[in-house]
DNA sequence: GACTGTTTAGTCTCAT
DNA sequence: ATGAGACTAAACAGTC
């Protein structure tokens, strides 16, 4: 349990992003978020909802699910890699489905949601079972998880109750320290397996790029691909092999699990994977993904230094400059910040104002795959929100606001603009 | 007694 | 094949 912290893969949608093949989606998104909301009349999603942004790996910003599921992809047949998709899923009203975050994951959102620095064990299981109708009634054996994964997973400490403090139990929140030994380089993590996209979706992409669509198609904002987006998903496609990755057999076999429930099975089915992967499209929206997502977004997102990023997150006092060899980027390889495409020379831009930072790297011979990292506020939320109470609490908001989550600065907005 | 926290053991999946 | 990570289950002790 050296290095369990590898559950917290989703937090590593927060930040940045290399692949091309991505950022159209994101981008777009990002920009036309409001006219999304105002056209559909719902907010942006905030939760952990089955099939919306997240499963074509849109980054969301960090919230409490709500019950407002929003059709998002799966309004679109066959959009969704994997097979299709319920209409609509979602944790919090959904009994059946079991949450494909890890119980670490789990409990980052309940403390990140929390507010405070620290929170309870009660507060925990309290967030959890609001926000994921499963562990409603489950059995509560799940607790007995959580409660193992405090104990065991280094990256969650315990604040004992001051004896004056009347309540059972102590607190807990996520270790600042932890990033110290994800400097040292021992800390490990398991390799991002290729990604396998239905080519219904890459034709879906391929008919939203043409100007067929009226301007309410902005309303899917998040489809529409601009020609360079175009020609960026063409080169994705040529790096990944994605024609060649996808399996449809795979994907009819394992279509039918998409959105089977999962409740009393206590072990996982061998030979899942896919159904895994799948499910974890259909299923989760929350930025917070879990470990199968990355599996099936990993060669769009990439795997970049994780440790750093979270290192840096926890270290105000960090610079990411100081990392060392974490997150080398090829020059010439296009960015992703908080979800927009951004490229790597603009990425240079160092935004103080907005505490971001992006730093690229000269040594062009390292692992595409290890990419950046940055600084995002609402990682350096946890451990001075309590104190200073001034920055904005991402997980608590009942609303996603995405131009919040992508606020970058006014500069490096400039750049951004300019690339949209 | 219920809750909290720790520890151990076993299973499964996945990366190496 | 092997090790690591995640999960589940259980036992146990301490606290309220």
């Amino acid at each position: 349990m050296e290095d369990s912290l590898t559950s917290l893969y989703w937090l590593q949608e927060f930040s940045i992003l290399n692949d091309s093949g991505r950022q159209q989606v994101i981008s777009t998104s990002q920009h036309q978020s409001k006219h999304f909301e105002q056209q559909l009349g719902v907010e942006a999603p905030a939760s952990p909802l089955a099939g919306d942004f997240a499963s074509i790996g849109m980054p969301l910003t960090p919230g409490k699910p709500r019950a407002t599921a929003v059709p998002a992809l799966c309004t679109l047949p066959s959009l969704v890699a994997h097979g299709h998709c319920p209409d609509e899923v979602d944790y919090k009203t959904n009994p059946h489905i079991k949450p494909l975050y890890s119980y670490a994951t789990l409990i980052c959102m309940a403390i990140q949601a929390s507010k405070k620095s620290k929170v309870t064990l009660s507060c925990i299981y309290q967030w959890i079972t609001d926000n994921f109708c499963y562990f409603c009634h489950a059995d509560p054996n799940w607790q007995n998880s959580i409660r193992h994964n405090l104990s065991l997973n280094k990256c969650f400490i315990k604040v004992p109750r001051q004896k004056d403090e009347p309540g059972k139990g102590g607190f807990w929140k996520i270790d600042p320290e932890y990033a110290e030994h994800l400097l040292t380089g021992a800390y490990k993590k398991r390799r991002m397996p290729p990604v396998q996209i239905n080519p219904t979706f890459k034709n879906q992409l391929r008919m939203i790029s043409q100007p067929v669509m009226p301007a309410p198609a902005d309303v899917m904002g998040f489809l529409h691909v601009d020609p360079e987006s175009q020609q960026l998903l063409e080169e994705f496609e040529e790096v990944t092999g994605l024609d060649q990755n996808w399996d449809p057999h795979l994907a009819e076999t394992n279509s039918s699990d998409c959105c089977s429930a999962v409740k009393g099975s206590k072990r996982k089915q061998p030979n899942d994977h896919w159904a895994g992967s799948a499910q974890a499209l259909c299923r989760s929206s929350s930025p917070l993904l879990t470990m199968e997502e990355p599996k099936v977004l990993g060669s769009l997102m990439g795997n970049f230094d994780w440790d750093a990023l979270l290192n840096s997150a926890l270290n105000d006092d960090l610079s990411l400059n100081e990392c060392g060899p974490v997150s080398p980027i090829p020059q010439n390889r296009n960015l992703m910040v908080h979800g927009i495409h951004v490229n790597s020379l603009e990425a240079s831009v160092h935004s103080t104002e907005s505490n971001v930072l992006i730093k690229t790297q000269k040594d062009r011979d390292v692992e595409l795959d290890k990419e950046t990292f940055l600084e995002t506020e609402f990682l350096q939320c946890p451990w001075t929100e309590e104190e200073t109470g001034n920055h904005p609490d991402f997980l608590s908001m009942s609303t996603v606001n995405i131009n919040q989550l992508f606020d970058l600065g006014g500069s490096l907005s400039d750049v951004i603009d300019s690339k949209i």
